[in-house]
DNA sequence: CGTTCCCGCCAGCAC
DNA sequence: GTGCTGGCGGGAACG
């Protein structure tokens, strides 16, 4: 291992960890390719623009980043921002959303189409469908993880073809790749977001309403919650790597956040979590956190956090939208200045989301002060599903 | 010392 | 074959 990053490693004050990390990878990867103009990505480039070195004068990119941007595009792709699954694509179809909105998806080897963020509602719609179906047929967390394997790990939304034996291991195809893409990363993700999703799944659902409160989870009940029947100490180390690995890429896009907890996992008093935050690098959130020394390390555990709490769509037309941000404009992600999304500075509809997310930020961290992570995915669903709906009579939930 | 997560080995698969 | 993908877990950085 230390063979590699030799003179990095062998001189620490040369390395750094941080500047290595999925987060900031990721973050480049998105400032290099979420912008106008950007259709295609070529693994090489990305792997060259992101991590070239000089080596024996040749420029050439580490194996260490590229295998770091397949993590990352596979992690993108299960929130649809890669590929477009078949059903997503019906769905753009039907709806006449037009395709170049959504986000990428692999064209040929090392070549993929970069669609941008706005397929993100979509996906994490059609995995709150998946979540609701999968929690009326029986328990929620065994049907996460392992015993999951209904979705190709292309994307979020391949119901098309799955509808009939969701809960069946492997059918048809080659053991070992079912197996394979069981524990694919991609899945994963998808699984990870749906525990988030679906812990309110069973209130009833309101057609106003796309997803549902989130909760705090920590990567220990994730982990344990995805890793079902399986007791393996082994296996919940690996599916906590993962899950770090997700969370870091995912927070580096401000779709979850890390947060503390006085109250969670009360009857475990070790716990892991998402959370020290080796790749954050948000310094001033970092001085936050670490200013608040009423914490007792004991009794604060860090968490995941995913506000889909405001993800919703009321059709409410005085949606606060940034003036130069039309539906067709948006633009996600880290890249977008946090102000541009405050959401209604006054006299909002939203305003109750809100207040109900910050009595929850009240009571579980203190430390932060966020609006609303969501909130500029939702405005982009509340746009395109009002325009759809203008269009079509549809129905957003089934 | 426990947590976080980078790193790269290597198996499986696609050309 | 060769190269691309990506699961996986060792172990180092970090707090």
């Amino acid at each position: 291992m230390a063979s590699l990053h030799d003179t990095e490693t062998k001189n620490p004050s040369l390395y750094s960890r941080k500047e290595k990390s999925l987060g900031v990878l990721c973050s480049n990867f998105l400032r290099l390719y979420n912008r106008d103009g950007v259709e295609s990505i070529g693994l090489d480039n990305a792997a060259s623009q992101l991590g070239f070195r000089l080596k024996f004068m040749i420029l050439e990119t580490t194996g260490v980043e590229r295998r770091r941007i397949y993590d990352i595009v596979n992690i993108l792709e299960s929130v649809g921002v890669r590929s477009l699954t078949l059903s997503a694509i019906h769905r753009c179809v039907v709806f006449e959303f037009p395709m170049n909105r959504c986000v990428l998806t692999r064209k040929a080897k090392n070549q993929y189409t970069w669609k941008g963020f706005n397929a993100i509602p979509y996906a994490l719609e059609e995995l709150r469908k998946q979540a609701s179906n999968e929690n009326s047929r029986g328990s929620q967390y065994c049907s996460f993880g392992t015993v999951l394997n209904e979705n190709d790990c292309r994307g979020p939304s391949n119901s098309n073809n799955s509808n009939t034996d969701r809960h069946t291991k492997s059918s048809g195809s080659s053991k070992s790749e079912n197996n394979r893409k069981e524990k694919s990363l991609g899945l994963l993700t998808q699984n990870f977001i749906k525990l988030f999703i679906s812990s309110n799944v069973s209130k009833p659902v309101n057609k106003s309403v796309l997803l549902q409160h989130a909760d705090l989870i920590s990567l220990d009940t994730a982990a344990t919650a995805l890793l079902g029947d399986i007791h393996d100490p082994t296996a919940m180390r690996t599916k906590v790597r993962r899950l770090y690995d997700i969370a870091n890429v995912f927070s580096s896009m401000n779709l979850l956040e890390k947060t503390k907890s006085q109250t969670l996992d009360t009857n475990n008093s070790k716990r892991r979590a998402f959370g020290t935050d080796i790749t954050n690098h948000d310094d001033s959130k970092r001085h936050r956190i670490d200013s608040f020394s009423d914490w007792s390390s004991k009794e604060v555990s860090v968490a995941m956090h995913m506000n889909l709490d405001s993800v919703k769509v009321e059709c409410d037309e005085n949606l606060t939208m940034p003036p130069q941000c039309n539906s067709k404009e948006f633009v996600f992600g880290p890249f977008t200045p946090a102000t541009a999304h405050k959401i209604g500075p006054s006299g909002n509809k939203k305003i109750k989301q809100a207040q109900d997310w910050e009595n929850l930020a009240d009571t579980y961290r203190p430390q932060y002060l966020l609006g609303d992570l969501f909130g500029h995915y939702a405005e982009a669903w509340k746009s395109w599903y009002a325009e759809a709906a203008e269009k079509k009579q549809v129905q957003p939930v089934s």
